[in-house]
DNA sequence: TCAAGTCCGACTGAATCAGTCGCATATCTA
DNA sequence: TAGATATGCGACTGATTCAGTCGGACTTGA
């Protein structure tokens, strides 16, 4: 459980790709699921929801294809799970309370959605950037696109938010 | 996406009604569905799986019913869920190569690996007890059991910042 | 020994996911 | 201008997983 789908994860795998080498013109959905053995028709209604998120930009015609919409270490990895699965909830009833039947019963609810919001944090904290390449985050560590930082559970969390979120 | 299933959901539930008022005796099944409105035999197909995960002690007969295995403060919310739920990764591929045919290919899969293992590190720093009494969770900071967690991503650590999240 | 009460495993609809197909639209090149 | 190439979009199908139900097996207490 607690898994991301095929589409978030070849979604992140094409939004790496450009972040590498679609730095001067589009690459074309035929060519990245040629790239990593991905069905491509599936790959592109990926894409396509991730154009309509504002994560990428499309290019038609013959030379078209997709590119960065943004700077890959602006865009978080919880934006890209997010446009293409939905909005991301570790409890399975949402936020309101109207369609859960035992609202009032449920008392795990509360710390659970804490616990999610520490995920959410830490998968915003990660950029399409920090994906490129491992052995750089070494190096990155320095960069205040990527600061260190504490997790805290309970209603505190300590330590001031220093780093700048990807995006708001 | 990424949420907890039901089932995972209602075993919270009941462990941390056992952890509260299970001390002296066993509660059955039907007790804790009732109070939670929960499907009687929906419920106990998952405490029979908290049993055989050892996290439970059953007792059958009249006076039956389900004990904590463990003192509460003991089993962590992540051991629940992957009882119920198995094990919990974040990418669609498991650890092992051998499934996934684009292996070589997939290169998000060790940061994602890295994301997984920070959100299996908050979980399993939150325990059955401090679901219990979420205004607690402030006395609970200094008790050894609940020490401030840290979050390592990759060889950097990585915070949420406090407060709101980045909408997007 | 009987009966009440409980745990336990297999089974059946329902929902979601992954991937496919076809057609419309836009752009570039010859 | 016509053809080739590429995205954009909706509907569809098979497979997997989830949620909940049913009947049987076991233990306990009178």
């Amino acid at each position: 459980m607690l898994k991301l789908t095929k589409k978030a994860d070849y979604g992140l795998i094409a939004m790496k790709h450009l972040a590498e080498h679609g730095e001067q013109c589009a690459i074309s959905a035929k060519d990245l699921a040629e790239a990593y053995g991905i069905p491509q028709e599936a790959l592109a209604k990926i894409l396509q929801r991730l154009v309509r998120g504002g994560l990428l930009v499309s290019q038609q015609g013959t030379k078209g294809g997709y590119v960065l919409a943004r700077n890959p270490r602006l865009i978080s990895v919880l934006e890209v799970i997010r446009v293409i699965d939905g909005p991301l909830l570790l409890t399975a009833c949402s936020e309101g309370d109207a369609d859960c039947d035992h609202a009032t019963l449920c008392t795990v609810r509360e710390p659970l959605r804490k616990v999610s919001l520490s995920i959410q944090q830490v998968l915003s904290k990660l950029t399409i950037w920090d994906l490129r390449e491992p052995k750089l985050s070494e190096a990155e560590k320095q960069a205040p696109s990527f600061s260190p930082a504490l997790v805290k559970l309970g209603d505190t969390v300590v330590m001031p938010p220093q780093g700048d979120l990807p995006r708001s």
